[in-house]
DNA sequence: GAGTTTGAAACT
DNA sequence: CAGTTTCAAACTC
């Protein structure tokens, strides 16, 4: 410690004097402390502390938050670059003090932090706690972030002189790193107390996480300095939440395989050091790599958790926000491929973390009559623990049959399988399984149920009526259960029958089919009569519709919507498939084939056209550009079943809908395992 | 807990 | 692709 504060006491004294004379640095001085107030950042400062030396395991958690620490700065260091434009052809002379002037800067990053880091001990140890002490109670007391706040404008360069001259005092390294911390701190923190309370909890949740983080490894350094903080009692408790969910340590075996690739290593030697201890597995390296981007977790995560379509939907948001950016990384933005990276890991883990709480209750609310059951053969291994037991004899847990297997995980001790393959141990195996069953059905380790991004359907009438906005993606087939047992997939998973569905005498708790028809028919012949009064200007529908002046439906509660978002409404419509951004090829049979079959058995649903006549159709259609990640779901075009009189309006119309499913139909990356 | 039922998955 | 078989969960007793 003495040595590298000794080295940068040599190092800091020089250049900073240089670069306090110059002008421009008084300008922006002048600046900064304004920009500061505004800055969130003041996180950074801890999140650089926090992830300063993180452990190797750790490694795409703390990235993201590392990422977001450094995206703050970022913030800072654009506002302040903007100052400093003009210093570029200074930042050579600048360069010395580098550890201060581009502090935001991403290639000091993390010498950055490691500096904080010393910072931090230096401050509690050689120096009067006073200043150490000072950074940290700025950043984490609240209360007293409303004045310094004000002070802040002015106070910066006190601060720093303060600091300095207590650094001077005792090691003028110290000081210095002490003076930058300040500044940071300075130009982070909020006037008002209010955003400064948002910081403030970030700023606790990054450094709990720190604490945590870096307490394994580091505890030693770490809990010295981290326990000067005020708050770090109070940390204890979020933080560890905190970092379930944004560590990759889910609980278990969840599916969070981009970082497998970096866990794998580990994975090999728990498996050689703890074959039978599960607990290991579960905790973070069950699983299975290369699953549709452990998306199909989200309705088979675990029996007892099932589906909560409400959770669901915000993990479904999630994952529309970042999956496809997790999964297109070599679709566009190479540069950014780290972050999509991480950007899916965090996509796994919020997906995780979202399903696990909440579904265990949704479901024995919706699923009564089961609870007994499933209390008694789940046993809540731990509200983390929403593990699938599989109870498989002959499929070696490499099969679909296998729930584990299905929902890409790896069977843990929980499970009564016999002659399990699905273990970490086998992971070989196991892609290799997987990757043939993806061969044959690309969407095979797709999610089973999707929730749609817009529930309008559940806005537009009671539950009986509208059934839940998530879909299972397939359909169910049940012939003898009605849809009303476990049986049932769409029961089963909490969702209601929709189009996709080949039962029989459907009579589904969460919707029946035929609500789901008819709940169909309604938004189609809305959506046409809005789409006719706002697109009028198109001779195409125009033409093609002639009856479309007839549909004088009263507009739904959601006609709006259909409005403005035409496209969203037919999601609904087919709700789920696409949402992963099944491949292309992949969804596109099952569609038809499901199409088929609606089509023979269904004589409501059998329109003249279907995706024969439709598909020259979409293809031939151009223009829609706003598809969204979300349009995945649409998939499978079905709403052609409206009432056949009206088929022809409707086919006319459903052009919308048909751009929109082949623009939506993303590649489907995350089925490929080892991306 | 054993046996039956059920429907998805896998196979032919 | 349709029909059959296999499988394991769900269910019943």
């Amino acid at each position: 410690m003495d040595s590298s504060q000794k080295k940068k006491k040599i190092e800091t004294p020089t250049p900073k004097s240089k670069f306090e004379d110059s002008p421009v640095f008084n300008f922006i001085n002048n600046l900064s402390p304004i920009e500061t107030v505004r800055s969130i950042p003041t996180v950074q400062t801890f999140n650089s502390l926090s992830f300063t030396s993180p452990p190797p395991v750790f490694t795409s958690p703390h990235a993201s938050f590392h990422r977001e620490s450094r995206f703050f700065r970022c913030h800072n260091s654009v506002e302040r670059s903007k100052a400093l434009e003009s210093l570029d052809s200074t930042q050579e002379v600048v360069g010395g003090a580098s550890g201060e002037v581009d502090l935001n800067k991403d290639a000091t990053l993390e010498e950055e932090e490691e500096e904080e880091e010393e910072e931090t001990s230096c401050g509690h140890v050689d120096s009067p706690p006073g200043p150490g002490d000072i950074v940290t109670q700025v950043l984490l007391d609240p209360s007293g972030g409303a004045p310094r706040g004000e002070d802040n404008a002015s106070s910066s360069e006190d601060v720093r002189k303060i600091l300095d001259a207590q650094g001077e005092n005792d090691t003028p390294g110290c000081g210095r790193l002490m003076a930058d911390a300040a500044e940071l701190l300075v130009f982070r923190s909020p006037n008002d107390s209010e955003a400064f309370g948002c910081l403030v909890d970030k700023i606790s949740s990054s450094e709990r996480r720190f604490c945590a983080g870096v307490k394994l490894t580091k505890q030693n350094d770490i809990t010295k300095d981290v326990p000067a903080n005020d708050n770090e009692p109070l940390a204890l408790v979020p933080n560890q939440s905190v970092l379930s969910l944004h560590r990759g340590s889910m609980r278990r075996r969840c599916l969070d395989f981009e970082v497998l690739g970096k866990r794998k290593k580990d994975i090999a030697d728990d498996d050689k050091q703890t074959l039978g201890d599960n607990k290991a597995e579960s905790s973070s390296k069950c699983v299975v790599p290369g699953i549709g981007l452990h998306l199909n977790a989200i309705p088979m995560s675990s029996k007892a958790i099932k589906i909560n379509t409400r959770h669901e939907g915000s993990a479904s948001v999630e994952v529309q926000k970042s999956f496809p950016g997790s999964i297109t990384p070599v679709h566009s933005q190479d540069i950014m491929q780290e972050t999509l990276v991480q950007a899916e890991t965090e996509a796994g883990e919020g997906l995780a973390v979202e399903e696990e709480t909440p579904k265990p209750l949704v479901f024995e609310e919706l699923n009564q009559d089961s609870f007994q059951k499933k209390k008694r053969k789940v046993e809540e291994p731990g509200e983390g623990d929403s593990c699938k037991r599989c109870n498989c004899k002959k499929s070696k847990c490499l099969k679909l049959y296998c729930e584990c297997f299905a929902a890409g995980v790896y069977c843990i001790e929980p499970c009564s399988c016999v002659d399990c393959f699905n273990r970490p141990i086998h992971e070989d195996t196991v892609l290799a399984t997987r990757k043939q069953i993806e061969s044959r059905n690309p969407l095979a380790f797709a999610p089973k149920v999707i929730r749609n991004s817009d529930s309008i359907m559940e806005t537009s009438d009671d539950a009986s009526k509208t059934p839940a906005s998530a879909r299972h993606k397939r359909g169910c087939n049940c012939k003898k259960s009605n849809c009303l047992k476990k049986y049932c997939e769409c029961f089963q998973s909490g969702v209601g029958c929709s189009i996709n569905c080949r039962c029989e005498g459907c009579k589904n708790a969460f919707g029946k089919k035929e609500a789901y028809l008819l709940a169909i028919m309604e938004s189609k012949q809305e959506e046409d009569v809005s789409k006719i009064q706002q697109n009028s200007d198109l001779p195409k529908e125009v033409e093609q519709n002639p009856s479309s002046d007839q549909p004088s439906t009263p507009l739904p509660p959601y006609r709006h919507m259909v409005v403005h978002q035409p496209f969203l409404s037919k999601n609904r419509l087919p709700p789920t498939q696409f949402f992963l951004g099944a491949g292309s090829s992949s969804f596109r049979k099952p569609d038809r084939d499901l199409t088929q079959a609606r089509i023979d058995k269904k004589p409501l649903e059998t329109v003249a056209q279907d995706k024969t006549e439709i598909m020259p159709e979409i293809l031939s259609d151009t223009p829609i550009t706003t598809v969204k990640a979300i349009s995945p779901n649409s998939k499978r075009v079905s709403p052609p079943h409206i009432g056949s009189s009206e088929s022809g309006s409707i086919l006319g119309k459903r052009t919308n809908g048909r751009k929109l499913i082949l623009r939506s139909i993303p590649a489907f990356p995350s089925l490929n395992p080892n991306q």
